[in-house]
DNA sequence: CGTCGTTTTGGACTCTGTCCAAACGCATCC
DNA sequence: GGATGCGTTTGGACAGAGTCCAAAACGACG
């Protein structure tokens, strides 16, 4: 498993350094969105001897070489993410949790943008705001919804 | 002109007060997509004695009553606008500029989304990258070779 | 095995945003 | 017009996020 880690990093051309394993395997391990300082934390608590910037550095490079992406999700603290396929985020403005909303290429509702704005369009990010379904359901009465087990980060 | 503001204000059931006159005249006056630090730098710098919780607290409830709209352009510090009609973003990835992109649809759209993600979901806030053009003319072509579908695109 | 250049480390620093209690001032009522 | 009450503003401190720099450490390669 590790092994698979080292090969990806040396792929993209990366030195493979204890700090840049570590926090790639922790990545695709835990799944879900996570800051930079929230990786620390937990490497740290696991008792790693990484330093903040390395953390940085690291996530950084990742996504660069594309092993890591940084989930838009609105203003404040960069989440990251271990994933190789391109996808949104749903932000529920109740608990604040981040899912992954699948890439539908075929429906392309209001993408179109006018000419003249910009001159090369890479990418398009969407970001949905919600209610996911566990707040949904506290919120008007009883029924907890039954937990979509998909990728979550709280703040 | 000031007459408007205060009138504006007070439609929306907020206390007219003499900073939240200044900073949302200021927001309209000079447009695009400002900090909450820049705008109270730049109201310091006119003379103004405003302080910093202040202007969040102005632009927070501007926000709320739909006067003033935080721009979506990813991690990082939020960034204001007077604007009460919805649209999107894009953003130069050279000089970090952020362009409004009217939403063709008028208001909120495209909410088309897989099932089961989520339980309700009010707006999808779109965030466009590429390179504007005056970046791309300063760029000189040939260096953009490099960008080959890095990131995978639309929805 | 040694060298070279990339990474990591330690620490300090800036910038963004929030919390709290006390002072202020806008809207309302008399 | 003046007193009152409550929403706002203020000052200061604080936490969190991210960056900068020089020195030390370490991985890749010959």
């Amino acid at each position: 498993m590790t092994d698979a880690v080292v090969q990806r990093l040396r792929e993209k051309g990366l030195r493979v350094t204890r700090q840049r394993q570590v926090v790639y395997s922790l990545l695709r391990e835990i799944g879900g969105h996570h800051s930079a300082d929230e990786i620390l934390a937990i490497l740290v608590d696991r008792g790693e001897d990484i330093h903040r910037q390395s953390v940085y550095n690291v996530v950084g490079d990742l996504q660069q070489v594309g092993l890591v992406m940084c989930a838009d999700a609105g203003p404040g603290r960069a989440l990251y993410e271990a994933s190789d396929h391109w996808h949104h985020h749903f932000v529920c403005r109740v608990c604040q949790v981040v899912l992954d909303v699948p890439c539908i290429e075929g429906s392309k509702p209001c993408l179109e943008i006018p000419e003249g704005v910009a001159s090369v369009i890479d990418e398009a990010q969407v970001i949905f705001r919600g209610v996911c379904h566990g707040c949904a359901g506290t919120e008007t009465a009883g029924t907890m919804a039954t937990g979509t087990g998909a990728t979550g980060t709280q703040n």
